[in-house]
RNA sequence: GCCGCUAUCGUCUAGAGGCCUAGGACACAGCCCUCUCAAGGCUGGAACACGGGUUCGAAUCCCGUUAGCGGUACCA
């Protein structure tokens, strides 16, 4: 559970320079220190508090933790909360808690975007001062308006920049007058290009692009600014994040050219959909983390699905211990193409760490899902009844489940499956149970020994040894699937189980 | 509309020009094991979206078509 930092190759570690192909012409000086150390890896992951931890951001977050961890880099977190409109402290947590369950950890922050709005304000004012940016006194009912006109010519809407032309006289004029303004960029004429790690060469050019709002009138800064700015101060070098931001990029590169900063190495992850190829939502059923965790999926399968997702180590590795995940993972083996969410795989891998798993890792959350359906275990051995069930299970819901029936008489009812074979035995169900009762009321109360005493029984009455077993599984259970049934009467019992059998029998 | 991204079994994927008669996993079907189920083992069905190139040779490279997705805000 614990990560494993030791162990992790730097080495592995790719320059942040991710931009490339510019038209505009270059500076001589573009690169002027090729031997300058490389610096550290810095990853970010920068949920947005409005709402709970979705899994598209869940895995967002392995992919940046499992990159600082296989570099040894450095994972940052960052709450971006400048709509204070949804934002709240209680999602926050949420987030947090959600990352903390699925052990992902960060080594600093979480910092908080809207602590950052002098700053964000300060670097528009910088860029206005230096002519990248300029005051637009257009008004939104004007710009909505227009786009409006636009859209019903059948045209595309772009702003046309008029403002950016505007007189320094006129400019002071409107100022003086105290009229509100936001601050654009100047979008340069000219390609914007970069070496997506997991899409490889995305080009955009900048006339396709419109001088784009980077301050509201207010004075407080639009996500793209806010973004750049603090990863420039954050000293971000590669920024791994959804799909759904390759066209936020470009913008995103122009302001660092106007900066005058290097861009980081960009990394887009696609996106995750619902079982109907549709982008994955509420409607799909859980999307929230914490909706999982309650459904009895463990942390560490649930990641290792989330890994595997849009993910490939590149064999046919599925079950992937903490330390090879971080080992084989890199951007490159990252899909491009979005993937279904599938349920069913997932509970099939949870399976498979609810079998490997040692009970006593077990106990703590099965107990809390048997408290919340009022079953005490006081007083009994809770490690066996884990290993009873569990390979039988897929969630941890499961175990308490089938926990409870061997604990608690009350809860046991016959399913259809035990109805079948109560009618199919007629006579016999009843009969037979009587028998066992006979050399199990005198038997040595060990699974060794009970099989022994049934299979013995089963011999002299020249009966078949499963319509002495069923009938037991039966009453003990109400149904027909469980461990052996030796050891099902080891677990559940000496007197609860001659109790059982008795009431089933109908004695 | 415009800009961008994507395209291998139902699903997750392997595959970086010959190793592909396209491999693995989930799911499904059958068999084995067995007191049931699960696990495990074996077997089976199941895919390179379409059309053009390039090449001795293409799932892999190029172009186009189609489809899906993302964006096109004083949202993030």
């Amino acid at each position: 559970m614990k990560s494993s930092i030791e162990g992790s190759n730097p080495s592995d570690s790719v320059p942040p320079t991710g931009e490339l192909g510019t038209k505009a012409p270059r500076s001589p000086f573009r690169f002027p220190t090729p031997s300058r150390p490389m610096p550290a890896v810095r990853v970010r992951f920068a949920p947005s508090p409005t709402g709970y931890l979705h899994v598209g951001g869940a895995r967002t977050a392995l992919f940046n933790w499992l990159y600082a961890r296989k570099t040894g880099g450095t994972m940052v977190l960052r709450i971006e909360d400048t709509d204070q409109e949804r934002s709240t402290e209680a999602h926050t947590q949420v987030i947090l808690d959600g990352l903390t369950w699925l052990g992902i950890t960060w080594d600093e922050g979480p910092y908080f975007q809207a602590e950052a709005g002098p700053k964000h304000k300060a670097d528009a004012e910088q860029l206005l001062g230096e002519g990248k940016a300029y005051r637009c006194f257009c008004t939104k009912a004007e710009l909505d308006a227009a786009r409006e006109a636009a859209e019903r010519a059948k045209s595309s809407f772009r702003y046309d920049g008029r403002c950016g032309r505007l007189s320094a006289a006129e400019v002071q004029g409107r100022l003086d007058r105290g009229e509100p303004f936001s601050v654009r960029l100047r979008m340069p004429d000219e390609e914007i290009a970069w070496e997506d790690a997991v899409h490889g060469r995305i080009s955009f050019q900048g006339r396709d692009l419109d001088d784009f709002i980077i301050l509201r009138s207010d004075g407080t800064p639009i996500y793209n600014l806010a973004v750049v700015s603090d990863d420039i101060a954050m000293r971000i070098t590669h920024v791994i994040r959804g799909d759904d931001h390759v066209s936020n990029t470009p913008k995103q590169i122009a302001l660092y050219r106007a900066f005058g900063q290097p861009t980081p190495v960009f990394a887009h992850v696609p996106m995750i959909l619902g079982n109907d190829g549709k982008k994955l939502s509420k409607r799909h059923g859980a999307t929230a983390v914490g909706d999982y965790q309650n459904q009895g999926i463990l942390p560490l399968a649930m990641r290792n699905f989330l890994a595997l997702l849009g993910w490939s180590p590149g064999g046919d590795r599925e079950v992937l211990p903490e330390p090879e995940m971080i080992a084989l993972f890199s951007l490159e083996g990252i899909q491009k193409k979005a993937a279904v969410f599938d349920t069913t795989k997932l509970e099939w891998m949870n399976g498979q760490y609810l079998s490997a798993l040692p009970a006593a890792d077990l106990l703590p959350p099965v107990t809390r899902h048997l408290a919340e359906v009022g079953v005490s275990t006081e007083g009994r051995d809770l490690a066996a009844l884990v290993d009873a069930v569990k390979v039988r299970s897929r969630t941890l819901l499961d175990i308490a489940h089938q926990v409870a029936v061997r604990v608690d008489g009350s809860r046991v009812t016959r399913d259809a499956k035990g109805d079948a074979l109560v009618a199919k035995l007629g006579d016999a169900f009843p009969g037979n149970l009587r028998l066992v009762l006979g050399v199990l009321e005198g038997a040595e109360w060990t699974a060794p020994a009970l099989e022994a005493a049934v299979k013995a029984l089963a011999e002299a009455e020249g009966k078949k040894l499963g319509d002495l077993m069923q009938p037991i599984r039966v009453a003990l259970t109400g149904g027909t699937v469980s461990e052996p049934v030796n050891e099902l009467l080891a677990v559940v019992g000496r007197d609860e189980s001659l109790a059982r059998i008795r009431r089933a029998a109908g004695l």
